[in-house]
DNA sequence: ACTTAACCGAGACGGTACGTCGTGTCTTGCC
DNA sequence: GGCAAGACACGACGTACCGTCTCGGTTAAGT
């Protein structure tokens, strides 16, 4: 990933096998790395966001020299992916309660609540720069959509198994469903973004779903008209 | 509105009523004003996108004094959404043919066109930018979005006229459900995005509302989990 | 002179004869020709002279259109030196007590205690800006020095009428090694300059030629070193 | 003095003492710093002098970042001063041939040399721009003036001593007789400035002075008359 | 203990774009 | 046709960061 780039950290701090073979030279200060981390993040949540965050302000926030900040992350976009995967940790988990509904109704109120906290900064942040940089919106998908979606399908399924959703559902398409509204009013602001959302959502979209138990395709309806944007 | 800071373009072209009064000076040059437009949305669409284009740049390219840029826009952020407004016009426009899920999908796939378009990039970078700039985002909100919204409003109320929606329905979070998922799709590219997942949209969601006559709230599911980014 | 350039003041205003013409159009404006010059002056003493003083503030401060500066002044440069051989009058006149050493002296002083007082700094000003400006430092020759100097003239001659100086004094190495001295001080700043010093230079000057009745060249010493700045 | 604000060379390049300690750090290149100072000469000379100098200019010349020459100089004056001083050397020097008159004549001759030469545009810039600037007129003294003077005084007591002057000349009275209608002349060009005018000023100062054995101070010359310049 | 090699801080370097200011020119409606 | 107002194309200003570089000074592992 985006976080070594001129050799990789396993292969000078790395003993990941059997030989315990350490490069020579002084190993990579882990106390910089972290700090280089906690200030990135601490200045992504601050106005501005991803395009007035400088390195020269991470470095000198992190009482780093520039050149540990580039000789470890090849560019900004990488540095806060790294930054923000380092912050993700494995929370944001489904609960298991024994209906889809509610299951996916928790998750989602859960993950609103951290989009209306500070740490939604860094995720407007990561998104608004992955517009302009794949690495840094790929990163997003790696590292927090993919975990996520995999828990998800999971999720789905135990509704499928348990006869909540009809068999011949489209997981991704229920997803984006789900989670496509949180998302837009979180980006453009153009409702208010609370957790009942999250109820609405679910309510509308699953048990929609609930009373359509075989999901036929919509007759494609042919554009017709030019379009100008 | 962004687009004038220090005084309105109004006041200077007068006409907004029958006194028929300009102010004194050298009126604005609606050539550069269109060429500076003109310039932006070029440059915007090329690689780099919205944080790699300067003023410096689209001044060059209009041949136009970075002065004139200064003086009628006050950031970068708004000249792109006016540059963005400009271009946006009356399109869009919703279809009637008797069918709500005819109407919408068509416009839908008409959306999902220009996102893959390169004027996708243009929506891109205003929604990226709009997350460390408020002003940026109310534009797209208020030139692009809403606009758009009246006429969805309308174009489902005809669908309930008809009796193809509940009467009760949530307009704005059908909306929501129906646009959120192309969004998601469109900024984090995480799924394909082709017109035809206009039409799995409008199956799912206004299909489903049509068998569900009493939309009733689901009771509300209460979170229970820390959570951590 | 440097103050009309298109067209004569007197050509325009002129009725300088019999024929009573004046061309068409609105006359100039005397009110913001003298506001021009008071701008100009005012804001030549402040900090910064005249490499700082812009035709800008002129105008704002004289609550003048750019044009009407621009109309009758080519450059700042000959602006500046209308405005200051507005102000030069026809004093610093020269005494006349039956002593040259004493008229002399009693200019001097005067001359010092301008160059002491806030006028000084737009003769400063004036000075410094001729040195990159040739129309500049001709104004202040043809405007300043050269009245003063024709005075200076008839005032060495009564002395040499008298007998207080020899009959073959060269006027005007007299005059710059009287005025010299405090031009230096006044530019460079290394010594005091205070009115005395006017009495020490005539005292030595004027009665060192006063005890040499028959002024002879030096015989001339042949530069023998090369040098380098 | 004014080529170093933030910080000064000696600390820099250590040096001063016996630690021999240099700051962490890159050090300063001499290789850009005397390419600045070198364009900076070349582009005085050019015509426009110091007030069409742009530091765009000279660091475009020296193959150098406008952040470099603002790094270490202030301001262009400060730029010029040290650009000057750097080049006036250890040149000028006083002759020594036995007789006072031959000494200061010929080292007056090598300064109006100079005056007339290419590199006199850099000294009148240096006085024009003290106008405005103390700073840069303290350089011009400190650098340029003070080192000479010193060696002037030496010269002139040598003639005291051979009993060429009076033994209680007022040396600097003495020197401003002598240099001031130099500086007069360079400055204001009213009278042509060449060599030759060395040789009549000494002659006339110095001359004058032998046959004044005993310097008076004269009545002072009490000013009588308002003046407005 | 000594060498070797990589990391680290500090900070200067050549650049690019920033947003501002002043230039001298122009365009307009009023006087 | 002068005048004020003020927009225009232009160009330099001094600043902030970029990403690179060059120093002296660690920090271990391998002699």
């Amino acid at each position: 990933m985006a976080q070594n780039h001129t050799r990789s950290a396993d292969a000078r701090n790395g003993n990941n096998g059997t030989d315990g073979k350490r490069p020579p030279g002084r190993p990579r200060s882990e106390e910089s790395r972290q700090s280089i981390l906690r200030s990135t993040l601490k200045l992504l949540k601050q106005p501005g966001g991803f395009p007035e965050l400088s390195i020269e302000a991470i470095a000198a926030d992190a009482n780093v020299g520039k050149t540990t900040v580039y000789r470890w992350w090849p560019t900004k976009a990488a540095l806060v992916a790294d930054a923000f995967s380092t912050s993700a940790d494995e929370e944001l988990r489904f609960p298991n309660t024994g209906s889809v509904q509610r299951d996916m109704s928790l998750q989602m109120r859960r993950l609103i609540r951290i989009f209306r906290s500070k740490r939604g900064k860094v995720v407007a942040a990561l998104l608004a720069g992955g517009q302009s940089d794949p690495e840094l919106i790929e990163a997003f998908r790696d590292r927090f959509l993919w975990p996520r979606r995999k828990q998800a399908y999971q999720t789905l399924q135990r509704g499928i198994d348990r006869g909540e959703l009809p068999a011949d559902s489209d997981l991704d398409l229920v997803l984006d469903l789900l989670y496509g509204p949180i998302y837009m009013r979180f980006l453009i602001r153009h409702h208010k973004l609370d957790e009942s959302f999250a109820d609405d959502i679910c309510a509308l979209v699953l048990q929609g779903l609930k009373r359509q138990p075989h999901h036929r395709k919509l007759e494609s309806a042919k554009p017709q008209l030019r379009t100008v944007l």
